[in-house]
DNA sequence: AGTTGTTTTTGAACGACGTTCAAATGGATG
DNA sequence: CATCCATTTGAACGTCGTTCAAAAACAACT
């Protein structure tokens, strides 16, 4: 038999490699930040030659974007958990649809502290100048906001659903322009409490914003 | 005499060497990106031996966190450009307030989108990891908040200073996730007029919500 | 002008980086 | 045991930021 040569055990071997190079990945990104990936000292710590990240990985860009793949999964399922945690009342209420979102601000803000690492390396890394992010990638991220949808759905319903889905990006973007801005010069600036402080004021002042009678004073998208 | 063997037009010509290298980073970012920039190619732009960049500059870091800054005069100079823009009527009105502060999102927005290389050298770039933001830096940066300062402190009157100052900076922070994650992935997802319509959602629905009589439900700062 | 002493500029050299590819390796087949 | 081919290897390549001994430039003085 001619296939069998190369088949048993050699896709195995390299989906072995590949989840020890995305845990080296990890580990490394925790312990020193994105910035000092190296592809020798992740081939040291995964005990395989250099040469032999490019044999499951076409670049290191592509290594470190399965890793910001995996972290995205992390964030997402943090965020679904935080939603979940907001029990529903049996009447319908504004304020527990409030609160979701408040809890996905929250749940937002403290992935970012907790894991801020692997946060950075999902935001700041960057790949090649010309080269595109793929396109998987755009989704998953596109995805994050999808959890703003249930709740801004029963608080603004009268709202076409193309906008809404628009204000909640929005909301999401906003949320995270804080934080980002927030944690970026950790010095002698704002505490964590002062940017959670930021991030439930501009939450609940949008919602208050988007609730008021006249919405299409607020509304332009 | 000692001293003028050195003195006369030495610091003149460091000047220049400076002025032309800080004029190369621009005009090599706008044409290929901050993430092209090459010590080499900077050299030979501006007819020098790459060693005398590090006669003028530290470390190429220091080189391009000079050039930040002067993007960062030119965004602040924009900002003020577009508040000033709006005339102010001879009896206060809340909406010539409200007109300031979506003139200066917008303003922010165009010159993201105008000069988007520049700033995205000025968000994304980062040095090395331990290297800490130089002070005069981060104080430039809260600068650009302070540009909110004056419409919020007519519209909000009665909320302290030190709140008012955390609440503008975390709108103009949203306003900038907004504009980042608008950018980030120019192909087939959002237009600069889907990003404008939100930027003057968030922002006219924060100012309502912050208007509204029961501030203390919204204002967590 | 020539000589000296000091400052400034230079660019070859260094170590480290991502990536490649000819050669070594290893396991299944005949 | 020999053959074969897919896989793995790590030395080698070109490029990067940065350094520093040497060269050039300059000012002062004879």
């Amino acid at each position: 038999m001619i296939m069998s040569a190369t088949a048993p055990n050699t896709a195995e071997r390299r989906e072995q490699l590949r989840e020890a190079l995305l845990r080296a990945v990890e580990r490394s990104v925790i312990a020193e930040g994105y910035q000092s990936l190296r592809a020798r000292s992740l081939a040291r710590q995964v005990g395989c030659a250099v040469g032999a990240i490019y044999n499951v990985f076409p670049d290191l860009d592509a290594l470190v974007f399965a890793a910001k793949a995996r972290t995205l999964d992390m964030l997402d399922a943090g965020l679904a958990a935080a939603i979940a945690a907001v029990d529903e009342p049996p009447a319908f209420s504004p304020q527990s649809q409030i609160a979701k979102l408040l809890a996905l601000a929250d749940a937002y803000l403290r992935f970012a502290t907790d894991h801020s690492a692997l946060w950075r390396m999902l935001f700041e890394y960057r790949a090649a100048p010309n080269a595109e992010v793929p396109a998987w990638y755009v989704e998953r991220v596109s995805a994050l906001f999808a959890h703003l949808d249930q709740p801004l759905g029963r608080l603004i319903p009268d709202v076409a659903k193309q906008k809404r889905a628009l204000i909640g990006r929005a909301l999401f973007s906003a949320v995270h322009g804080i934080v980002i801005l927030g944690l970026e010069e950790k010095i002698d600036t704002l505490s964590t409490a002062q940017i959670a402080g930021q991030v439930a004021t501009i939450v609940r002042a949008c919602i208050a914003g988007l609730m008021t009678r006249e919405k299409e004073d607020v509304i332009r998208v």
